[in-house]
DNA sequence: TCAAAAGTGTTTGCTATACACCCATGA
DNA sequence: TCATGGGTGTATAGCAAACACTTTTGA
């Protein structure tokens, strides 16, 4: 008995994870990262991305870690949403999930498959499947916290996208956030007045269009 | 062994407790309520009140438990802050502490030393004594959580107030929350488009100067 | 030459701020 | 009568929102 069930308590405990809402833009939509769970519970339904914190693991660390496992990435814009703590949101034990949002550029992610999941992909924030545990309250805390954020702290919004980019891109960020469409001329006087961004001078050519001005951050990113 | 660690798992787990940052209005300054710790860890140090967690309990519930234990009160304004999980945060056991703010009217306050403290006090939040394990980041989270909140839904300002209240008094809310002045007039003429509460008729008397009217949340509260 | 996105100014209304004096009361 | 907070209006500047046409390119 002690050899299987090594770790014991006075009072009982219970298990502390991470899950991660991980945002990205995809086709001018805002879109985010299932997998398919390839164990019980839920076995075959789709869910955060996320694990068990370890027992001396600080936990940005540990949404660090699930980040890097699931997309590859070990940087990105990482933020805490919260406790959520129903006691029966896990059917295996109490389980206390501690929810993390984190942002990517669409260019830079190498989905990787985990050892517990089927699939991994991005799925458009505005038509999602069911999704296993109480993963849709989180989605939908991260995403308020993602749209408050983007609003107070403009210049996360470069976390969506490569290094550089045209004001239609950035545009197109805070429209997908927002879930509105911005006016062009409101929006580029606005952009004007941001100080952390700058004209990089070169031109995005190639489409059938005119060319875009690139702009980029002006502190170097990554 | 097993008499004393019934608890026992395969992998090792945290203990998660809350801790509560309790906010009210004293002499026009925010306060926060701070306990006297009466055993180790920190003995006679100052720290937030909170405990651990029960197996079954929801987070905000046991939020509830510990205001009332430290209180008297079984309602109040309550929020969840976030976790805090430092894996030496405290120097027991890897201890995860999930922080709510509170806000409560100082009229309605019946302060109760719980079993594990020897002194609760009203502390000015500008001029906080040293605190035990993390809680001075806590008490700084919750603080800017708290004045971001006042901003967005301004209603939640009443919390601090009795159920009658003068437009000052109601003015001293935002200015303590805000750490700044605001003009009278100014105010008053904001104070005026907000539709949540109304004039009751009454005066308030008895002081050496004008009456103040006197006005209430339009629904009711408590 | 056509489709498709880039780029560009002005007007209007609202909101935030600055600012100073008289009023009613209790001691 | 005096000290104390209660109560009141106007002017200005800055910001947000509405709104339409010309330019440049690649196919």
């Amino acid at each position: 008995m002690t050899r299987q069930l090594p770790y014991c308590y006075k009072h009982p405990h219970p298990a502390v994870a991470v899950d991660l809402v991980i945002f990205t833009l995809r086709d001018d939509s805002l879109h985010l990262l299932l997998i398919e769970r390839g164990a019980a519970p839920f076995r075959g339904q789709w869910a955060l991305p996320g694990g068990f914190v370890r027992i001396n693991e600080n936990l940005p660390d540990a949404a660090q870690r699930e980040l890097r496992e699931e997309t590859g990435l070990s940087q990105g814009y990482l933020e805490q949403v919260g406790a959520f703590g129903k006691p029966d949101r896990d059917p295996r034990e109490r389980v206390i999930s501690v929810a993390f949002f984190a942002i990517i550029s669409a260019d830079k992610v190498a989905l990787h498959a985990g050892s517990d999941a089927h699939r991994v992909e991005w799925r458009p924030c505005s038509d999602l499947p069911p999704v296993a545990f109480d993963h849709r309250e989180i989605i939908e805390a991260a995403r308020l916290k993602l749209s408050d954020k983007i609003n107070r702290t403009t210049t996360i919004a470069l976390e969506f996208l490569p290094r550089e980019f045209t004001l239609t891109e950035l545009q197109r960020v805070f429209e997908a956030v927002r879930g509105e469409s911005i006016d062009k001329r409101n929006f580029r006087k606005w952009a004007e007045s941001l100080s952390f961004i700058k004209e990089t001078g070169k031109m995005r050519r190639g489409a059938q269009h005119r060319p875009a001005a690139l702009y980029k951050a002006k502190l170097a990113r990554r």
